[in-house]
DNA sequence: AATGAATGAGCCTTCATTCAT
DNA sequence: GATGAATGAAGGCTCATTCAT
């Protein structure tokens, strides 16, 4: 193995080690030991390989999960209502499986409580084309009989609905100490937000 | 002014500071510096009148005007759809309103994405209330033929579009610099996810 | 109850909980709140009375029960050997005895390993007088044969063995759980003491 | 030199400076700054390298002075009484001499007077073989005849004695100026105690 | 005269970061 | 290129002391 490669192995240790962390215990929480510590590098690893945690942040977010959603999505070829259906499986997917690779989802979700230095490239390239997608999505449903306004709240309840499951974990998790997120439980979570909202977007269109 | 006053206004400005600070960083990164730099007291005032920083945290949480809000509720002579859209929207004055005295809930909004050690104060005291008196209003609405279980997730549906635009504030202001959380748009917001619940619940109970 | 009474009560509370708190935890160990707390009195108190802590210190060490030590063993009309006994026992119920009112002595104690700026205070008046009196009751023992030098270290090893109960008290109980110093036990330390050291100087004299 | 040896360097002066400034100031007294400045390292250097100060100060008691004390005595092919003045001096060099380069027993004198958080360490691991050794060779000594209790105090008696050369240094330093603890007044000590204790014994043994 | 709220220096510790190797 | 020892700023907290009342 060359130099070279070896050299990226470990940038993806900490780049996956870093995902971990940061989903966890968040940016402030998350410190840079603990990442080199699981991702088995040394403690300057972090600033040699990306110059510092603000920056090693920004490249643990790449949003490739959340885009192969939409791209899905739009493969998807079903009716408007089907595909909100999908989009709120796959993205409960993404917030809520623990055994997901991909846990930018999660980092990002926590990251929307505790703004950091970031955020605006957060916001700039993964949360407003995810806006604009499901505004689109919403749009179908609803047509423009709905102001452009409201139709942005019913992205919001769409969004607020789902978030809530993982932002109000530690909440929900005193308060119902059963609950787990299995496959079962996240396909059933989907399933309630997808028919509470699918039921309110209708009464809108036919309001 | 007697010593006694002179005192209660020092822990009253340590308490408010430590409410919008606490509110705007969150638990970890909230400073015991900052908060005393804004209630221009001593670096040694939090550990004089609270003994710690988390002892302020937990007295910066009374919950006092959620208690009022779920009185407020019970108080009003009114159907079951009219108090949950009273609830609705004296939640969101809570959540939103910048001239609100007490930013308790916007401090417990940001605490639920990053459990701190009174999380379990928290929860027991407020949220734990809380979601018991939705979870009855809720079944007022759609009456028992809904399992526990789908009205339960009909609450979180609830408060999830409400924390919503405490939680992703940040995110909301770069999308949409122009919002603002006046007592209009706080009053249309809260409309809007009232109409949008009350629809799905219907749904609901009729499906 | 006049003024000055209130003052003078407050004072010697003050001085009281000083040497209770001084001999437990030291001087470092030992802070002004507490000693006020105990002495039910103001946080100020200590400063207002006494200017700082240091001169509370050496305002507790009034020594007078070395001194009634001195007066009692000068008065017993007896032998220098039983002289020596009643000093060691009266010396030993100084150190010990945790009924004991005055706990001045207990302080002096710990203060040997743990030097402040009121050491000198110490040595010139408790200290050297009660070394001068033990160096002249060797000497009425063991005569001018035995050099002023030896004397000194006999009056040492006399000093060492008391002082030992006292300074290494928190060893002594980690070893042996069951030691209690009630009267009983002081006495035979007492005893023990005296017959070891009277052996080591009735062959000194005689060597 | 290679990188270990660096890190082996600080890591020893910092012990050498504990050692240093705990025997100087106790436990309490002792500040990390101190320790730092004397090993000419940086103020996180103690927690870089122990964790904590308490750590620090229970790696800097390591008694292999004692250890090796123990060793030489048990080796040393003598009669009992010259083994115990063979202890004795080793003891008091242990204690007294300020070019020694293990001051641990200094620390330790210290720390009896001034419990810590790690004084049961220090307790099981060094004082109670030291003991254990030194009334195996009281035993031996004065034979059964003497009660257990009797032998264990004769112990008492003896480090009593050593200790209080170290632990009143302070006191003897103001009564008499001229002390200075060279090798030969440690000598001169180590002789005047034995010959004393010695003295005892045997009146106890006829006894 | 006496209080207790307020102060600020200083403590141990944590952490991202730097630097010599 | 990569390490890990070392750094220094900053954190929460403690404490003797001060000051307005």
């Amino acid at each position: 193995m060359t130099e070279a490669q070896v050299c990226e192995q470990t940038r993806t240790r900490l780049v996956e080690a870093a995902r971990e962390v940061f989903s966890e215990c968040g940016f402030q929480g998350a410190t840079v030991r603990e990442i080199c510590r699981r991702a088995e590098a040394n403690v300057a690893a972090v600033n040699y390989h990306f110059g510092s945690k603000d920056e090693l942040f920004a490249e643990a977010l790449n949003f490739s999960g959340l885009k192969a959603l939409q791209r899905a999505n739009v493969a998807a070829d079903a009716c408007p209502e089907k595909r909100l259906r999908l989009f709120i499986r796959d993205f409960m997917l993404l917030l809520l499986d623990e055994n997901n690779a991909t846990s930018q989802c999660r980092m990002m979700a926590r990251e929307l409580a505790e703004p950091t230095p970031v955020l605006d490239k957060i916001v700039t390239e993964a949360i407003a084309p995810l806006h604009e997608f499901l505004g689109h999505l919403v749009f179908e449903i609803v047509g423009d009989k709905v102001s452009e306004t409201e139709r942005r709240r019913c992205m919001f309840s769409l969004f607020g609905q789902c978030l809530f499951y993982r932002n109000s974990y530690p909440v929900l998790q005193r308060l119902h100490p059963e609950l787990r997120y299995d496959l079962d439980e996240i396909e059933a979570i989907a399933q309630h937000i997808a028919d509470f909202s699918l039921a309110a977007l209708r009464a809108k269109k036919s309001g």
